[in-house]
DNA sequence: TTGAAAGCGCTAACAA
DNA sequence: TTGTTAGCGCTTTCAA
């Protein structure tokens, strides 16, 4: 078994508390003493039981991220962030994919209540209420990440979709474009419709009405872009621009249009959600035409964490409601020295 | 403060033994018992403290994953592997980012073994032998994921790279291609030179050799990828085929290719491991006439989480060395229906 | 079927 | 500067 406080002070001679003392500088040490208790430290390989410590002092170190799949490009720039910000501050990170199942999602939780984590950083799924609810009853303190769920009293770091996708449309507006189509997803839950919500201000901005049979509503998948594309182009005239509400519909959109023949942005413009960006350093979306809104995934994270550990430290200002911009990018009519489009390298003789 | 053991047995009017007979479901207790106390739990909320049950029963089902960065869809994919296998077996998983920095490995080790996780799997940095012999000394169960340090006797999950790179080249020459150059990385291990060593061997066993000039190695950097590509093509007459090291690389390669009006295949025929495939679906890349290599990162965390847990509970068996094999993935040329080329939907008019 | 006593490895509180 | 005592919340061991 590995040694303990206990084995240390045998072998050094002296109590157990002096040699938690040199562990934890928690107090003066003579400097004798200190040097003897060090080398019988080095002598077992002593390494302290955070276990032991965390029990008895009610203390602990560890922070539960809760997300639905870090295999998500967003997501995983959101645990990034949460990783980094928990690492500045001393706290580990213990990870839970939910899949966005709430069955997943409550026994995750109940497996880190149980350890006691000082914190838990949330995104929750759309079944979370009375879990959460449970939560503030305990008195756990967590911080949902990315959706709010109404009536849940904790602090929230979000991003602000429906202006992002307001934005994009007053680009396409800007541009020149009148019949603006869209195509976007439903978790059943109010996120996609942030999108459309924003999608459609900036139409009523110019006094315009989306056309029904230009809203198209599916799935949050790559498939479901496909289609749902593939149908926007059965109907003539085609629509002049196109908003897109996530990167899955956004590259089956893509391809859609590719399979199509519709050509980005002389027949159709296209702005959309994407959060690949980070992954690839925007080179191979740099290539193409579109304006790409990118939501503050890491920052999320970060400030979501860095919020937590202010509640456990004792932070008892008001309840945060924190929305993080969208960041924009168009291309290539920003300054950026254009880039050729990946065609050239790809066009078959 | 939550309630404890304690508390429930007070309320209950039994023994602490008998409530937590009842939560662990150890032992038999008559059924009016158990109701009592089943009553008592629901009533004061109560949720069992695992640090103390870690303490006393000296157990503990979390386990750590290092990787150098999930940010990295490689490691993202190798991390949920490992999420998935450990939350079938019943473990929690607590994740480290090292950014393949020796310091901040042996940080996160050190973090982890206090808590004294039941194992760690772990990617090691270039520098850890040290630190892995400590750990093996320790009688730290752990398993290497992908990288192996030689001489270090734990079990190893890794992907065959080398014969991955051999096959890709093989396909090149297969096609008639004869002049093949290479893009590559160092991180001054093994891992990048494994890639060359295939690439050698698959020109060799036609009789060629590598010319030097067409073996180009630098970091594993998009900006990298540009730069080799870059020099690539500025010596005459072009090489006929390319085999890629590695995502980030290939990125980069096939941006300066379009920047340099190359077109693939025509110019140059283009193989590359990648990484992304899992993320998009395929279809950025399906539209690209690239032959890929994915390296079978979700089941490298899975398996690794296996063999480790197989370890906690007792396994002695022989150490393991595992290489699982790469998918290589040929576009178009493999019954998949031919996709438009993305260029179709990006061609200025 | 139930319980009492001991103790996991550590730290808080007090004492010397 | 160092030590003693008690106990965190639970499980193990032994006993009834």
């Amino acid at each position: 078994m590995a040694a303990t406080l206990k084995d240390v002070a045998k072998l050094a001679n002296v109590s157990i508390i002096t040699v938690s003392r040199v562990v934890n500088q928690s107090s003066y040490v003579h400097k004798a003493t200190r040097a003897r208790v060090l080398a019988a430290i080095e002598e077992l390989q002593y390494v302290p039981n955070q276990t032991a410590s965390n029990l008895r002092s009610r203390q602990n170190d560890t922070l539960a991220l809760i997300v639905p799949d870090i295999t998500t490009t967003f997501w995983t720039a959101m645990a990034r962030g949460a990783e980094d910000e928990a690492w500045a501050s001393g706290y580990g990170v213990f990870l839970c994919n939910t899949d966005d199942d709430p069955v997943k999602e409550a026994r995750y939780v109940d497996i880190v209540t149980r350890r006691r984590v000082a914190g838990i950083a949330i995104v929750p799924t759309l079944g979370s209420a009375e879990l959460l609810r449970r939560l503030l009853r305990r008195r756990q303190q967590f911080v949902m990440l990315h959706r709010k769920i109404v009536d849940i009293d904790a602090d929230t770091i979000r991003s602000d979709s429906r202006r992002a996708a307001r934005e994009l449309t007053a680009r396409l507006l800007d541009a020149g474009w009148r019949r603006c189509a869209y195509v976007g997803g439903s978790l059943g839950g109010s996120l996609g419709h942030d999108r459309l919500a924003g999608f459609t201000e900036a139409l009523a901005a110019r006094g315009l009405v989306p056309e029904a049979q230009l809203v198209k509503i599916g799935e949050h998948t790559q498939r479901s872009g496909y289609a749902l594309t593939t149908q926007l182009l059965r109907d003539k005239p085609l629509p002049e621009a196109l908003l897109i509400a996530n990167s899955r519909l956004a590259l089956g959109a893509l391809h859609a249009l590719a399979a199509a023949g519709v050509r980005v942005p002389e027949d159709l413009a296209v702005a959309t959600f994407f959060e690949l960006s980070r992954l690839v350093d925007d080179s191979r979306l740099a290539w193409t035409p579109l304006t790409i809104a990118t939501l503050p995934a890491y920052d999320i994270g970060r400030l979501g964490i860095r919020r937590l550990i202010a509640r456990i430290g004792g932070d008892t200002g008001p309840l945060e409601d924190r929305t993080l911009a969208a960041r924009i990018t168009a291309h290539p009519d920003e300054g950026a020295k254009p880039l050729l489009p990946l065609s050239q390298a790809l066009v078959p003789a």
